[in-house]
DNA sequence: GTGGTCTAGACCACT
DNA sequence: GTGGTCTAGACCACT
C-alpha cells in the first residue's frame, strides 16, 4: 500500500494519508479483511508521529472503513452495500475532478502551454502506474511467500 | 482579476487566495502599479471575511508583491529583479508540478484512465483559458473606459 | 453544564466526558443550538489537557451529536428524527443499567446491606438532583442577564 | 466464585477480575487457604485470553491477596493483620461509593426518576444475592465431596 | 507484538 | 477569541 507525502502541502498530512487509504480500498488495493500496517510502523515509514496515524485510523473507523482491534491490528471492513460503495466512490470522483481543474487553472495561470500540461499529464500517469504495479507484484510475492510457509 | 475558492479544500481560504494573486502577477495579469481590487470589495465578492483578506495582502505586501497604501488601496509592485522574478516562478512551477503528479496519483488510485484524464485535463484547459479571456477583455473594456474619462 | 471527573478511574477521562455530554443533550440540559464550552475552557475548568477535550468534541461530532465551526465554537446539533433519539436513550439506559447491576454486584461482594445501598441510592439522587437545580438556576439567570443586556 | 464480566465496558477485563477477586476475598467467599481456579480454567470460563488471567494472578500475588505456587495452582494468603484487611476493606467501600454517587449522577441526567432507580436498587441486590446463594451451596456440596472422597 | 489514552507544548487558520 | 494539526514522549491494556 503505497502513501505519498506532500511535506509543504497546504493540506494537513493526516488528512493526505486518509485519503489515500480511502482511495486504496475504493480501487481495491486493500480489500475487506486486509490489515492496514500497524500505527506504528506506518508512523516510521512516512516519518509521521505516532498519533497522526492513530488519529486518521480513527476517524476511518468511525467512517465505518475500517476496524481497530485492540491487540491485533487495524483491518479493512467489507462495504455494507454496492450502491454506498459506488456512491462513495462518485463522490470522491467529484472532489478529485474539482481539484483537478483547480490544479488546471493555476498551472494556466502560471502560464503553462497545453503541450506543457500534457506532457506533465502523461508522465504523471506513467509514475502513478508504475507504482501501483510495484506494488502489486510485491504483493503477490508476499502472498506466495505465505501460502508456501 | 478572477479568483476562485473550493470551498470544501483543506487548503485554507486565505492561501487559495495568496496563490492566486501571486499566479495572476507572475502570469502578468496584474501588471506593475496596476491595483488590486478594495479588501471589503474581494471579500464580498468571494463571500470571505475581511480579515482574511486583510491578512493575504499584509503577507503579499511582506513578501514585495504588492504595496498597502493608507487610504488610497493596494497596488501591485514592480518585480525588483528580473532573475528574481523568474526565479520565483519556477518556484512556482516547481511546487506546481509536485501537486499536479499528486493529484494525478490520486485520480489514478481512484481507478480513472489516461483517457478520461486526458479529456478532464483538455476540459479544464479551455475552461481555464476561457476565463482569461473573459477577463483580459473586461480589463481592456475598464480601461478604455478610464481613456475616455 | 456540570461534568464530574473521577481521576483514578479505569474509565477514561474521554470517555467520562462524552458520556456526560450525551446525557446532558438527551436529557436536555443541552439542547440544540446550545453551545458547549470552548475546548481550552472546559480544559482548563476539568484539569485536563485540550486535546483531550479536543477528541471528546471530535468524536461526538463524527456521532452527528455536536458541530464544531472554525473560529466559532461547538454547537449541539438538532437531533435529526425523534425515533433515532429515543433509541439513542434506550441504548443509553441499557447500559445505564448493566453498569448499575454490576456496581450493584460489587458493593454487595464488600458486604454491604441492601439498606446501606438504599441509605447511599437516596443521597446520590439528592445529590445529582441539587446538582442539576443549582445548573438550571445559574443557566436562567445568566439568559436573564442576556435578555436584559 | 462467581465473576461477571462486562463486554463493552471501558473498565480493562483484567481490572473487573482483579477487583471481584479481591472482594471476594474481603467478603469472605474465598478464604485464606482456598484455591483459584487454575488460569486456564478460569480464562476458558470467562472466554478470555490466558495471558489477561496470568496477569490478574500476578498483581493479586504482588500486593500480597493470594499466592501463585508453581505446578500446583493458586491460593488465597491468610491476611497478615486484621486492621490491615478491615483498612482494605474501608478502601474499597469507599471507592465504591465514589463509583455509586458517579452511576446515579448519570442516571439522573438520563432522567431515571428515583422511584425507577429504586426499583433497579432492589432487583439488582436480589439478583446478586441469589447468585451469591447459588455460589456458596455449589461450593458447599463441593466441600462434602472433598470430604467424603 | 498490537492499539488506547493522556500530557505539554507548539504553531496555524478562521471569525 | 475560536477550532485544527502535529510532535515527542509516557504509560497502559489486550493478543
Amino acid at each position: 500500500m503505497h502513501i505519498r507525502i506532500e511535506r509543504g502541502s497546504a493540506t494537513p498530512i493526516s488528512r493526505q494519508i486518509m485519503e489515500q487509504i480511502r482511495a486504496h480500498c475504493l480501487s481495491g488495493t486493500l480489500k475487506p479483511g486486509d490489515s492496514l500496517p500497524s500505527v506504528r510502523k506506518l508512523a516510521q515509514r512516512l516519518a509521521v508521529n505516532v498519533n497522526t496515524v492513530v488519529r486518521v485510523y480513527e476517524r476511518l473507523s468511525a467512517e465505518g472503513l475500517v476496524e481497530m482491534r485492540h491487540g491485533e491490528g487495524t483491518f479493512v471492513l467489507p462495504q455494507s452495500a454496492k450502491a454506498e460503495n459506488s456512491q462513495q466512490m462518485a463522490e470522491q470522483r467529484n472532489q478529485f475532478s474539482l481539484e483537478f481543474s483547480t490544479v488546471i487553472h493555476r498551472g494556466i495561470l502560471l502560464g503553462l502551454t497545453a503541450t506543457e500540461l500534457r506532457k506533465m499529464l502523461t508522465a504523471s500517469i506513467a509514475d502513478a502506474k508504475r507504482e501501483l504495479k510495484a506494488e502489486a507484484s510485491a504483493q503477490r510475492s508476499r502472498e506466495s511467500e505465505t501460502r508456501t510457509a
